[in-house]
DNA sequence: CCTATGTCAGGATAACTGAAATCG
DNA sequence: CCGATTTCAGTTGTCCTGACATAG
């Protein structure tokens, strides 16, 4: 069988289980970082589902609300949405009134985009929703943890992104 | 090109309590948690495939490894992955001679799936190649930096896995 | 009975690719 | 001709559910 290194079962399964352990697994960043955000997209899609929303809808009203009215191509670059899954997301903000698509006049290949006035509602809402989520899936983290965290997910996300 | 036009002063100063310059998007942290993990987890995915490995893969393998021999059970709820996945990943391992799966013979409902010296091999490239994506990911962070996200991470984790 | 285990068959959603049509 | 934009069609991967047979 196996000579070389021969695994004490019975230590191992007497401090086993999730709470001990110092496997490679479960100080893995990459697997940690997985494992955050499965969690807390399932919540924060849950809660964004209680109004008929998704993530993305979020991303492009607030997009809109900052940049005001702009077409698909930019909202896709700003808001990391692809193109071709942008046109979905737009239809079902537009099916909700909660922006308008209208051709360009200046450029006849592009939509404008514009927040309407019940979209600027909603996001409130959703801003609401959101501020939420972000107690649950930061809960056991002081404020001062909170804002260490978002500082260091800030510099890898900026770090790492494509341009914006 | 939005250019100076400011689209709505009103409501845009009436959210601007304290993030003024950056955007709400932009400092989302469960924005920024999804937006790490996808660039982390492609990258992962990427390296793993060049040696014909998944991210699974690995999971499996390091818990063999930590705590010997088990069943399929048991390594569904030590790796997170669930028990119907489980079955194809065991498979793949299997096909590449990395784990043996053989019935349990005081309990017949069970398969013992036990880590072969080619699967421990693997298991140290693996470690390598992930070691390389780790510093990818984590490259715009001190040391310091790194293990004070690991460490909130893993608050994180531990604090909502134990909710189940 | 009731639970645990391995397995199979899917569904739901998200990330991603490719290409066509239109316009600059 | 080439590039940008919108759109559609489709692939892949992953998370997740449900059901079933078998065994304790």
């Amino acid at each position: 069988m196996v000579g070389g290194t021969p695994h004490d079962v019975s230590v191992a399964t007497a401090l086993s289980d999730k709470t001990m352990g110092a496997g490679r697994l479960r100080r893995l960043p990459t697997r940690l970082l997985s494992l955050a955000a499965i969690d807390s997209d399932r919540r924060v899609n849950e809660k964004l589902a209680t109004v008929d929303a998704r993530r993305w809808h979020y991303a492009v009203l607030a997009t809109l609300e900052e940049f005001g009215p702009q077409s698909q191509a930019e909202l896709s670059s700003r808001t990391g949405i692809y193109r071709s899954d942008l046109v979905t997301v737009i239809n079902e903000l537009v099916d909700r009134s909660l922006v308008e698509r209208a051709p360009d006049s200046t450029d006849r290949r592009r939509n404008l985009v514009t927040l309407t006035a019940p979209g600027r509602r909603h996001l409130v809402k959703l801003d609401a929703l959101l501020a939420e989520v972000e107690n649950e899936v930061l809960a056991p983290l002081s404020p001062a943890q909170r804002e260490q965290l978002t500082r260091l997910l800030t510099v890898l996300v900026d770090h790492h992104s494509r341009q914006m």
